[in-house]
RNA sequence: GUCCCCAUCGUCUAGCCCGGUCAGGACACGUCCCUUUCACGGAUGUAACCGGGGUUCGAAUCCCCGUGGGGACGCCA
C-alpha cells in the first residue's frame, strides 16, 4: 500500500511525453458474456490511452475455437459502445496492425513460431508444440496435479508492473504453445500480438499477474523487452467468497443496460473501484476522470463489488440529467420493457416525468411508479390499502373531496392545493386527513408526487371520477 | 501442496512514499430536521488502522514473523 504513491513520483511525472506513444489494448475472448471485472479492465486501459493521449485497441482473443461465439462477441461490441469505450484500432475500427481477430491472424503466428524453432526454443511433444525453458531440468512428483512434471532451473523473471512494482516470479516448467490440432495457445498469441502491434502497457487483471513470467520469458526469446505491465485487482463478488464470475448477481453489463442504468454512471462507479481522484470526490465527469486518471494510483487490494452504492451512483446522475434528457431516455426505456404508456401526447409524457424524476432511484422503477398515469386500468396496492382505510373517515373524505373538486381551479399545483386546504379547514381537518385516502384512491399506491401536482396533471374529470369508483368499492 | 499479490469502519476508500491531525469522506444502518405521502436535501450517531515483535521520544505509516483474504499452477483465456 504504501509503496505506491513512491513510485508514482518515483518515475517521470509525463511518461508520454518522453518515452513512444502509449498503445493499449483490450483483448477479450468471446467465450461468455461481458462482466463487470472485464468492463473495468477494458475502462482502465480506455482511461490510459485518453490520459496520455495514446491509442485503445480492441483485439479478440478468439483461439480457442470450440469455445467461442459471435452471439458473445456482439455483446462485447455492444458492451463497449454502451460504456462509451471506443477503440480507435480494431474490428470495425482499422488500423495498421490488424487483422484484430486473432483467428484471422495464423499466419503471422507461424512466422514468430518459425523464430522460435530457428533459436531452439521449441520441441514437440504429444503431437503439441512445446516452448523451451532454459536451465538444467530434473523430474519431480506434483503432489496438487498428482503427476510427475520435469522441473527447469531458471532465473526469475522480473515482471516491471506500475501498479505492484517489480514483480519476480520463476516460471520452472515448459508449456505448451501450439495444440495438437494446431491453433496456438493463449501465451503464444498473446505475446506475439503484444509485439505486432507495438502494446507498450499491458493493463489487465491481477489474475494474469502468475502467467506473465510466462509471457516475459516469450518476450525474451523472442528478444523483445517487454512492456509495462499493470496488473489490477479484482474484483470480489458482493457475497460469498473468491472473485466475481459472470454467474454472479449483478455481473454483467447487459443486465445493467437492460434495467435502465445509466452507462456514465456505472462508469464513475466502476473506476471508483479500485481507484480513486484523491481527496473526497466521487461524481466526476469522465473528462475530469480522464485527466486524473493513472496508473500508479490504481489500488493493490481487490474490491468487493457493491449493488446499493452502484445504484446510489446512478441515482445522483439521474438527478442531475437535464429533464429533456431524461424524458428521451424514459422513451427509450420504456420501449425496451415495451411498457405501454397509450397514446399520450409529448407533453403529457414530459410532465410525468418532470414528477418522477427527482422521486426514483434508476428507470426500473418507472414504470410502477407512473403507472396509473397512462390509462385507467392501474393496480393497486392492497396493503397500502388497508392501511389508508383504516383510519378516519375515508368514505366521507373522499365524497367531500369529489365534491370540492367539482368546482376547484386544477390550473396550477397552488390552486389544487388552495382548493383542498379550504376544504380541510372547513372541516376542522388537516391536508393529510385528505392526502392519504384520495392519493390511494386515485394513483393505487401509497407514495408518488406531490398529490397537487398529480391532481392537476391528471385533471378534473378523471381524478373524480377515479375518486368517485373507489368510493363506489368500500360499500 | 508450490508460487505470486494483498491487508484502514459491514462495503468502497482518504491518510502510508516523506512517522507526530479527535484516522477524513461516500454507500448502508439509527436518530432528528425539512415535509401533505414517498424520495431528495440538511444535521447527527454507531462503526476501522488483522495479530505479535522490532526501529523510534513517537508507528495506520518503516522492518520482520504470523494470520487472514485473493490469484495462478490446462493442449481455457
Amino acid at each position: 500500500m504504501l509503496a505506491r504513491r513512491g513510485r508514482a513520483r518515483a518515475g517521470c511525472a509525463f511518461p508520454f511525453l518522453t518515452m513512444s506513444p502509449v498503445r493499449v489494448r483490450f483483448a477479450p475472448s468471446p467465450t461468455g458474456f461481458f462482466h463487470i471485472g472485464s468492463a473495468r479492465t477494458a475502462l482502465f486501459n480506455w482511461l490510459y490511452a485518453r490520459h496520455t493521449g495514446g491509442t485503445f485497441i480492441l483485439r479478440i482473443e478468439d483461439t480457442d475455437t470450440a469455445r467461442n461465439s459471435e452471439e458473445f462477441l456482439n455483446v462485447i461490441y455492444d458492451s463497449l459502445k454502451w460504456l462509451g469505450l471506443t477503440w480507435d484500432e480494431g474490428p470495425g475500427a482499422g488500423g495498421d496492425f490488424g487483422p484484430y481477430r486473432q483467428s484471422e491472424r495464423a499466419h503471422i503466428y507461424r512466422e514468430y513460431l518459425e523464430k522460435l524453432k530457428a533459436a531452439g526454443r521449441t520441441y514437440e511433444k504429444d503431437g503439441a508444440t512445446w516452448f523451451k525453458l532454459l536451465g538444467d531440468r530434473h523430474e519431480v512428483y506434483d503432489e496438487h496435479r498428482q503427476k510427475t512434471v520435469t522441473k527447469v532451473k531458471t532465473a526469475p523473471m522480473v515482471i516491471e508492473d506500475a501498479i505492484r512494482g517489480r514483480v519476480e516470479r520463476i516460471e520452472d516448467e515448459d508449456f505448451v504453445i501450439v495444440r495438437s490440432d494446431g491453433n496456438p495457445v493463449f501465451h503464444l498469441v498473446n505475446v506475439v500480438d503484444d509485439i505486432a502491434m507495438q502494446i507498450t502497457h499491458v493493463i489487465r487483471g491481477e489474475d494474469h499477474l502468475s502467467n506473465s513470467s510466462k509471457h516475459v520469458a516469450l518476450f525474451e526469446a523472442f528478444g523483445v523487452k517487454p512492456p509495462i505491465f499493470a496488473h489490477i485487482p479484482l474484483i470480489l463478488k458482493q457475497n460469498g467468497p473468491g472473485k466475481m464470475s459472470k454467474r454472479d448477481q449483478g455481473a454483467l453489463i447487459e443486465e445493467y443496460q437492460k434495467r435502465g442504468y445509466l452507462p456514465e454512471a456505472l462508469v464513475n462507479f466502476i473506476c471508483l473501484l479500485g481507484w480513486n481522484p484523491g481527496g473526497d470526490r466521487e461524481k466526476l465527469p469522465i473528462a475530469e476522470i480522464v485527466s486524473l486518471f493513472d496508473l500508479p494510483a490504481v489500488n493493490q487490494s481487490n474490491a468487493r463489488f457493491d449493488d446499493k452504492k452502484m445504484a446510489h451512483m446512478n441515482m445522483l446522475y439521474l438527478l442531475a440529467l437535464p429533464p429533456a434528457e431524461f424524458t428521451a431516455r424514459a422513451r427509450v426505456y420504456f420501449a425496451a420493457q415495451n411498457v405501454s404508456t397509450g397514446d399520450v401526447s409529448e407533453e403529457y409524457f414530459a410532465a410525468v416525468m418532470a414528477l418522477a424524476q427527482p422521486k426514483i432511484k434508476g428507470f426500473e422503477e418507472l414504470p410502477a411508479y407512473t403507472a396509473y398515469f397512462w390509462n385507467e386500468t392501474y393496480p393497486t396496492d392492497e396493503k397500502a390499502k388497508a392501511k389508508a382505510l383504516g383510519k378516519g373517515e375515508p368514505k366521507a373524505r373522499l365524497a367531500e373531496l369529489a365534491g370540492r373538486l367539482l368546482t376547484a381551479d386544477f390550473t396550477s399545483d397552488a390552486s389544487v392545493e388552495a382548493a383542498i386546504k379550504a376544504l380541510a379547514e372547513e372541516r376542522g381537518l388537516g391536508f393529510g386527513d385528505y392526502q392519504g385516502v384520495a392519493r390511494i384512491a386515485t394513483t393505487g399506491l401509497s407514495a408518488g408526487p406531490s398529490i397537487t401536482s398529480l391532481f392537476r396533471l391528471l385533471g378534473r374529470e378523471r381524478v373524480i371520477a377515479r375518486l368517485e369508483r373507489f368510493a363506489a368499492t368500500l360499500m
